[in-house]
DNA sequence: AAGCTGACTATGG
DNA sequence: GCCATAGCCAGCT
């Protein structure tokens, strides 16, 4: 139900293929603006936690893959979101902005059931 | 129990 | 425009 995880990966798990989108915007996202280390937190915990988290498609608010250090590999992240079509650059996303996904976009955040 | 770290962000110099 | 500092929450040592 409720619980900050929960809610993380929920979000996350709405993002479209080839779209990325920021851990401020999720934090905003669940209330807990400010707290954007908690998804980046989140992020790792669901890692073993529940697979089909696609966290290659959350960056900092840079576009820069920060936690692509965190996959398998380095290049883990990369590859996962060249496949979708997103192209990176020097460890950034390209058109970053135009390929930001905002969730409080789709309102599935605080106004959720 | 207390302190540090961390996949961040915003502000100030 | 880039480097340094502060604020934030949760988990781990």
């Amino acid at each position: 139900m409720n619980d900050l995880y929960n809610r993380i990966y929920d979000i996350v798990k709405q993002i479209p293929p080839g779209r990325v989108t920021s851990y401020g915007a999720i934090a905003a996202c669940i209330g807990s603006a400010g707290s954007a280390r908690l998804v980046g937190w989140a992020m790792n915990a669901s890692h073993y936690s529940v697979p089909g988290i696609p966290a290659h498609r959350v960056v900092n608010r840079n576009g820069l893959l920060s936690g692509k250090h965190h996959f398998d590999t380095p290049l883990a992240m990369q590859e996962l979101l060249e496949s979708e079509g997103v192209r990176i650059e020097d460890d950034q996303v390209v058109d970053f902005e135009k390929l930001f996904w905002n969730p409080a976009d789709f309102s599935e955040c605080i106004d959720y059931k």
